[in-house]
DNA sequence: TAATTTTGTTTAATCGATTAAACAATTCAA
DNA sequence: TTGAATTGTTTAATCGATTAAACAAAATTA
């Protein structure tokens, strides 16, 4: 590693003081500085090819221009998808990524955090996962600003761009309901993250709005861990019932994957056997031999936004703000009304 | 923002120098300080939630745990994929990744590459993008360590991990002349990347080799840009030929996405009126009616081998590494042999 | 017991910037 | 012409760590 060129080494070669090069190269000083000096600094330092030393200038500054980005997985596209989002808008304001991936794992979420606080990020944009409310707890106590997205605790005030996933599992739900399904399964995660339990809710009540008596063996919840085998078993399980379900809803567009991978190795058709709604946008979708009727989330407009909040309340002292927009549910072939 | 702990703090409470706080947290010195000072000072660091500020530490050890991922987008699910498996890499040796997708676009790149040298990361990964060389030329003159991923310049040596492009496409076009495909189109992206081109060089080797006369109009070269229009209309193209193909290659995950949903489209029946092979793992070319079969890059070889390698140049002085690695091809319908 | 070693701790320089305050040299105003 | 204001620049402290070198006190050796 070559010894990089500081603004000693402009100071010296220039023949004035460190001070005089830093408010030259920052312009500040603007009026005090003799321009044939000016000049000759700004000069000296492209010659050697001087570049700022951001860590010393933070250790100062006491700022990074640095956000740290939590999330589930960095390898889900919905959230590389979201990070490349981030990313622009950051950008737009000098500001670069650290990410870090959860793996919905308290701990793991934990020791990210702490690794992104010690390195003095100036704000995160964080997907929390379960049980990671005293993470967030922690960064409020210490005033360092985050914003969540995609997922939130409903007891922890922060701030937060989301969707209603109530609102959107209803729509898709009485969508089923009103293409003529009678059995409508569920496959989403067994987990205590809000949105999920959302997404549940909508579902029941969709039901009940119905006046369809939920059985308990519609609604499959996966764990994490082996989600590939317990997907498939699930959808077994779905249509192998007695009475099997006549449509069902994904919650997450990882289920979906495994879950349309599986139901296409199979005998079932899409809608005939099986109508399908899924969240979240995937190519893959498009390709299933039914595209799928989909929860399109407004990716664009919650990565943007959650982004700027952040930079703000980096900026400047704000309140708390909480943004809740809309999936819309994008329909197509796997859910076709059949008339017979 | 609350003020930080710092081991003035803990120095104070303590009653001694920040020099033994320093030495008792980094475990120096062990003979040397007594045990009781010792573990006050760590209780009295953990009473104070302290932690360490790594740009403080790094400023002074000049060293800042941290790598630069620079790709050419970080949604694009190859990508992802890798930065998954470079993040947990990374992690096992405490390093931390920084971010950054350069479009394909030298200048972004460029400034990107400096951003994070200002940043003080301790070392690239980077998927170059085209006319990328002097960036590269900079960081070797620079001695900052890299390992390219993905692709390279043939003229630059320097740490790399790439496949043998050339083999994946030759195969991929005999196992298609094999399957009685006589007229072998390929979509592939109008770049200098030395990859594309070796891509583009085992396409026409195959064919060349089979005696099969390659034709101007078989293969389409797709700017970067309005990737999705280009491709369909490309696709179009080849269909629409006096004779067209019989078979397609695409060159990758990205324009294999688009064409499968415009062929999907059409009344192209596959592998019937057009047999397919595809750069690149994608779910989505699982449920593809008929799913794909494909090139298979080992990502996850590349990734951990790009990580170790990074970090082994990053911590010792070592000679330039280049690792070659190949491409499997996962044979399926797309490909399947007619019989009529 | 004096000289030497060992033990435990502090001092102070340093990393590469930023920036308030001080200082000289001019210019201006009265 | 003298005091005040302006202009151009430097001095030196600081951010929060690390670490070589110095130092004092206690233990060991001769």
């Amino acid at each position: 590693m070559k010894k990089k060129v500081c603004q000693k080494d402009i100071a010296q070669k220039v023949g004035v003081s460190t001070a005089l090069v830093s408010y030259v190269l920052n312009n500040l000083k603007e009026g005090r500085i003799s321009k044939a000096v000016a000049q000759k600094i700004r000069d000296t330092a492209k010659e050697l090819n001087y570049r700022t030393n951001q860590i010393a200038k933070s250790l100062k500054t006491n700022k990074t221009f640095t956000i740290g980005l939590i999330v589930a997985d960095i390898s889900n596209p919905f959230f590389s998808s979201l990070a490349r989002i981030i990313e622009d808008e950051a950008d737009k304001k000098n500001y670069t990524v650290i990410f870090g991936s959860s793996d919905e794992n308290a701990q793991k979420s934990w020791k990210l955090i702490n690794t992104l606080v010690d390195r003095q990020v100036d704000g995160f944009i964080i997907a929390p996962a379960e049980n990671t409310e005293s993470n967030l707890t922690y960064l409020k106590d210490h005033g360092i600003p985050f914003v969540l997205i995609d997922r939130y605790f409903p007891r922890i005030e922060c701030n937060q761009v989301v969707i209603d996933n109530y609102k959107a599992a209803y729509t898709a739900v009485q969508h089923m309901i009103d293409g003529g399904n009678k059995r409508i399964g569920m496959v989403t995660f067994n987990s205590t993250l809000y949105n999920m339990n959302e997404r549940k809710r909508g579902y029941l009540g969709a039901l009940k709005e119905n006046n369809i008596a939920f059985e308990k063996d519609w609604c499959k919840e996966i764990f994490f861990g082996d989600t590939k085998t317990n997907v498939e078993k699930a959808i077994h399980d779905l249509l192998s019932l007695s009475q099997p379900v006549d449509s069902l809803l994904f919650a997450s567009n990882i289920l979906a994957t495994y879950g349309l991978k599986y139901i296409q190795a199979t005998v079932t058709r899409v809608p005939g056997d099986l109508a399908i709604v899924s969240f979240d946008q995937m190519d893959s979708s498009d390709l299933f031999y039914a595209p799928l009727t989909y929860l399109k989330q407004p990716i664009q407009e919650m990565g943007e936004m959650a982004t700027k909040m952040l930079l703000q309340h980096i900026e400047e002292e704000k309140d708390v703000e909480q943004v809740n927009l809309e999936a819309t549910l994008v329909i197509r072939d796997s859910t076709l009304k059949l008339v017979y």
